[in-house]
DNA sequence: GTCCGTGCAAAGCGTTTGCAGCTTA
DNA sequence: TAAGCTGCAAACGCTTTGCACGGAC
């Protein structure tokens, strides 16, 4: 919370409770939410508000925008959470986090191949967890 | 258009010219589309059956969903073109095919060290181009 | 001829924009 | 105090739904 005054401050924008309840959603969610759920998480925010946050938040890299299943959903950034990707199980809908060094220095390498700079990626799998693929 | 001919049929499902149109889209496009490119594209289809092919082939695994910069766009699956991730420049905005059986085998390995059973997975990477970051 | 799919109309939402008033620094 | 933000109202555009006609098989 602190990191986000911060951040926010030295960017010359202001502190809101409008700014802090988005923040808390996301932050205390545990999982990627939708614009939808961020709005039903901040029902004394305006929904207005709530998407000039998440607009906000995304230019400012606090946020990002991840595919789950075949929605799209926001996520703190590895600024306020540890870099990680995720299986979706299509069976029980659970999401599993990926956390993998070796996958990113993969990512790095495979870059370097076309020698593209990277900045960001996605990366999510579909497929079955281990207890629905037993039934 | 064979295959999809077949497909269709072979679901129980008609071979109509709006099928037909929004097939060609993407297969002509050689990158993913947006709704609307896929609307415009298809000037002689009315909107809505536009909306319930897209919806028709997503469920055959004819097209699938992608992220696309900060966008959701659609592609045709593998079963119609092989399978592939992209690089996407945030400068020129160019969309670069990755094709890596390395790539492919690593995230297999991840899945099966995770005991997941992968069906499909997402990956694209956002950055600067070999041009753009010389500039 | 039968049923599926299309096209039109209209409803339904999610998202954006304009503006006055309040809050933050 | 001055500028930035919020909240409300309303516009906007994408997507969905209902229904009668037309086309595929």
């Amino acid at each position: 919370m602190d990191k986000l005054h911060q951040l926010l401050s030295s960017r010359g924008h202001r502190i809101t409770k409008a700014r802090e309840r988005v923040f808390n959603a996301l932050n205390t969610a545990e999982k990627p939410l939708s614009t939808t759920d961020i709005i039903a998480l901040c029902p004394t925010a305006d929904r207005v508000s709530v998407y000039r946050t998440i607009e906000l938040f995304s230019h400012l890299g606090i946020i990002k925008l991840i595919p789950v299943g075949w929605k799209q959903q926001y996520e703190l950034t590895s600024l306020f959470k540890s870099h990680h990707h995720h299986m979706f199980c299509t069976k029980c809908k659970k999401l599993i986090d990926i956390h993998s060094d070796d996958f990113e220095n993969f990512v790095a390498k495979l870059a370097s191949t076309y020698q593209f700079t990277p900045l960001d990626h996605t990366f999510e799998m579909r497929g079955l967890c281990q207890k629905c693929q037993k039934q």
